[in-house]
DNA sequence: CATGAATGAGTTTTCATTCAT
DNA sequence: AATGAATGAAAACTCATTCAT
């Protein structure tokens, strides 16, 4: 008579498999691959070690699980961003804002991308639930650019990939560079006081890039 | 029975320490300071690892000396930079593209910012060498806005770190985020055939910005 | 809500079990006792590896259920086997090609006994199901040999258990040392092509022992 | 003034190397591949795990240089073989003799052959310092076998491997088998007091082979 | 009878560093 | 100034077994 509760037991599985995966996010962003230690991940969980082989297999199935769930975060965002009804130039603001916004709230995301090009991104390469990250981002893009044009608000040669590199650039920059900086100028490029200004400056840097007429050398 | 003759010793000395430094340079950039091996650098030197300890005293000592190092070059760059006499937004261009080719030619170097930042800059925080760093790169980025503004071709509203941080976010991108880039775009950032065309949006994009007078949100 | 029933029950229970035995005698076979892993042989069955611990009770409990299950197949061989109305030499060719044929035609049970001795055989020696092992064996050809001698055509000087000791060393080695003897010589003793030289060779071997009457030196 | 004695390290370094092997050829052959310890090896050792790591860089390739000391032992003993100046029946049982000595006083090469048959033989395979096993066994055999036949001594259709794996398959066998065999006949083949009746036997048993004429079936 | 989750103890391997000469 | 041998501590990984349902 005893109903058997496989719900619930699945359920702590998936708990135990969340847990070691947020844990090891953690470790994995701020010691890198190499530095990051399995005994360590497992201490600050409620598992031991041993599961975290039960459930990922070892340190670098782990580490690609870390990324593939850090990777889908984005990628779903980039797919839901909404810009259609918007004129080009909002258009293209608000999308540099969606990545400021996920850049400043997923400092351990971008981290993992530049530990990840510390290995030659061989993790990301090889990974099939990784592919297709490319279009969500540059969809967007491009039909926000192609408006721009056919409205005449922005420049003819312009490239997408660019377009996306720039603000790739300043957004990543800020979290990724953080501790060089702030020894180097003696500014946190993350103090929340600075945000607001930092994320018109993106825009501005952009849309001025687009709209520019003149200065070529 | 002859005396050593201490300048041929310290000259082979010297270029021990050299080459050593550059086989750590290169494995350091390319496996971060925790996946880098001390056997693996003593391996790709004429002397062995005993040399290693020797010369530098274990290795985080040696990855603070590689680090040294690679921080100079671009030191003394900015030092002989003269600008002076070209008119601001020339200047501007010309400071950018300095970053530019630095950051091109010296991939280790920008590798190295990337895994220091990982470990928080605790190395170069504590560096007595590098210290002063901000100086030259700020100071003739100063003047020149001061510059442009005095001559009514800048914006008033310009921070000179805040230009400098959107130079150096778009030319450590293309190195440190070169693999990652690739493997979801297809493209590399530093195919030497987009090399100029990458040259040019950068000045293009810091010149729209420092002379853009409308568009504000 | 009706009655379990027993029988369809049972007969799956049996058929489990056999097929948990089965993959077993595979994987010790062909790993070792040490090197066999239960994971491995459960992912090979339909079952999971817990129904290896409720049938057997660990891992050596199956291995010594696997060794007797082997030992069984070939005691009731010997046990079965009619030679009494054969003239004696004939009756030892067929004694001798029935081992051949057992042994050519199990070689999992070959290679049970070479990782038995490499236990010292500890197994063998305390499993209660596998004493009396050498009486059938040995009561068949002790009377073959007497009829021999009796009949002239064997030598006085005879021991059944060195007759039962070279008719094994031939069969098993085919199969034990396999692998060795091909990489050394290029000769796969199991070669179908060569099976019935091999068996005619084994049967002239003993033969040509048990009639000859000279050479001695 | 104080000489260097490189010497001294060396010996001590090429002792400490022999006196893994020795031990490793000791665990290996008692507990198999799999069954052995590094753990194990190193405390019946002088020193410590870490230097097998350091002197042979993994229990694999511990395992293989095992192996090919346990080899070059045969090797070298066929090669120094000379029964060129015995007449053909006392040439070929020295040569089952030599086989026989050989096993009796190298028990542990004898496991070792049934570990590597368990294994498939996959290192004998891939070692080049273990190829050319089979040639110094077969040259002295052939040319044996052939002078026999030309004496008119020994028959016709003899082929020189099939002799080799008769000798092989029963000197084995007293080691490889020892265990079961005693397990289930009370019988030690290696029981001293039984050693010069099995000698002998082995050597009729081959010559009554090899000189019979009849009794084909 | 059946099962997915969990685990302690052990096993191999790695790595920066030091010793003895 | 130089070096081959040595090493302790830690890290990754494995495996037979048991728990809770």
């Amino acid at each position: 008579m005893a109903e058997p509760m496989p719900v619930e037991r699945q359920r702590d599985a998936e708990r135990t498999r969340t847990e070691i995966l947020d844990v090891a996010t953690r470790e994995f962003a701020d010691q890198g691959y190499a530095g990051a230690r399995v005994d360590e991940i497992a201490a600050k969980t409620r598992t031991t070690k041993r599961m975290i082989y039960y459930y990922f297999g070892g340190k670098e199935a782990l580490y690609i699980a870390v990324l593939e769930r850090a990777y889908a975060g984005i990628r779903s965002l980039e797919r839901e961003l909404d810009v259609e009804h918007l004129d080009p130039i909002e258009a293209v603001r608000r999308l540099a804002e969606l990545t400021f916004d996920h850049h400043q709230s997923h400092p351990d995301f971008v981290r993992l991308v530049a530990i990840e090009n510390i290995h030659h991104a061989e993790h990301l390469r090889h990974s099939a639930a990784l592919s297709d990250l490319a279009e969500p981002a540059l969809n967007v893009l491009t039909r926000i650019l192609r408006r721009g044009r056919v409205a005449g608000v922005f420049r003819e040669d312009l490239d997408a990939l660019d377009v996306h590199m720039v603000i790739s650039a300043f957004c990543i920059f800020r979290t990724a560079n953080r501790y060089t900086f702030r020894a180097i100028f003696g500014r946190d490029l993350l103090d929340p006081s600075t945000r607001e200004h930092q994320r018109r400056l993106l825009g501005d840097l952009v849309i001025d890039h687009l709209t520019a007429t003149s200065h070529r050398s």
